[in-house]
DNA sequence: CAGTGTTTATTTTGGA
DNA sequence: TCCAAAATAAACACTG
């Protein structure tokens, strides 16, 4: 058995799924968008497991992109250079590992219609999706261009701007990098709370990040692909932020299948534990205590419109999904 | 041309 | 042990 903070153990394939990898760098991001080189980014920066054989591991990423309805793509606008679109979490696939595991969902997530007349209506709600998610992040992106008074490249800030949002809101998208950092593992409940804390101070040490998670970093890592991470604010989690509902759709939460106790609230991590990943429920309303110090924070916070008012419908109402197999 | 995206087929594996 | 989810492989189209 591998222990904590060993070189070899950061080498291990994590135990999560291409999806809840994906879903973890997209909610990561504020945008709550990222194209496809981002998403390889995030995870090659965390794991190092994913260092290697990029290839075959990037195919099969992509492949899951595709498959699964549970991503939706959203084109680039004509100011955003680049190739590929963005990818998104779908807005209603909710919490897909409700049932504490990262490597296996309940059920796939599947939009309904799929093969028959109500394809046609999917496509409206998707673009409804897509736009939304458009418009907020240019108002991000300009409310933190009017905050500091640079132009900076969109890409490269998204993480920054995560760090020190208000903690206003208290909803955490179950992708939340945040949530599942904290649901991993079965920690001792001491050591999961102790790298909470230093993740919610917005700097998370490396020592307790790495033994709470070992395979994100390897102990040499930290300092020698510095740059690279530097460009993350706090390792490229931007703790803070996730979800509020500062970013992304509306994010409700909608279970894939509702169970009684699915509902108690996100907050509320499942009740009913996976044998082998305790979930830690303190998480859920773990202090938010947060660094005051991002300017943006209060500009895109501020921002009059909620999500739900931006859109005549919310896409969480509008769009048909449901768990299939 | 390299990166991106889609699709089909097959194998592996988690979990009931 | 069985089933469905996930992983893997691979062909192929599209695009900047």
């Amino acid at each position: 058995m591998p222990r904590p903070g060993r070189n070899t153990y950061s080498d291990q394939k994590p135990p999560y799924s291409y999806i809840s990898l994906t879903a973890m760098a997209i909610q990561g991001c504020p945008e709550k968008m990222l194209p496809l080189s981002e998403i390889y980014k995030f995870i090659m920066d965390r794991f190092p497991y994913y260092r290697e054989n990029t290839q075959r591991w990037q195919n099969s990423l992509r492949h899951n992109l595709s498959f699964n309805d549970c991503f939706i793509k959203i084109p680039r606008r004509p100011d955003q250079p680049g190739k590929g679109s963005f990818w998104a979490l779908h807005p209603s696939c909710g919490d897909m590992f409700e049932n504490g595991s990262f490597l296996r969902r309940r059920k796939r997530f599947k939009v309904l219609g799929a093969s028959d007349h109500l394809v046609q209506s999917m496509g409206k709600q998707q673009s409804e999706a897509a736009h939304y998610l458009q418009q907020q992040a240019k108002l991000r992106l300009s409310a933190l261009q009017a905050a500091t008074g640079t132009h900076l490249p969109q890409m490269s800030t998204a993480y920054n701007l995560g760090v020190g949002v208000t903690p206003s809101s208290t909803f955490k998208h179950p992708f939340a990098i945040e949530n599942i950092i904290a649901r991993e593992y079965k920690v001792p409940g001491s050591l999961a709370f102790s790298t909470m804390q230093s993740m919610s101070a917005g700097y998370p040490l490396h020592n307790q990040l790495t033994t709470a998670w070992p395979h994100m970093y390897n102990t040499t890592s930290m300092i020698d692909t510095a740059a690279p991470i530097s460009d993350y604010s706090a390792y490229g989690v931007p703790i803070k932020s996730l979800c509020h509902g500062g970013p992304a759709l509306p994010a409700i939460p909608v279970p894939i299948k509702p169970t009684p106790t699915s509902m108690a609230g996100f907050s509320a991590l499942p009740h009913h534990h996976h044998p082998h990943h305790h979930i830690p429920a303190f998480l859920s309303n773990s202090p938010q205590s947060l660094s005051p110090t991002s300017p943006q924070t209060a500009t895109s916070q501020s921002s009059p419109a909620t999500p739900s008012e931006t859109l005549t419908t919310s896409p969480s109402t509008t769009l048909q999904s449901v768990a299939v197999h």
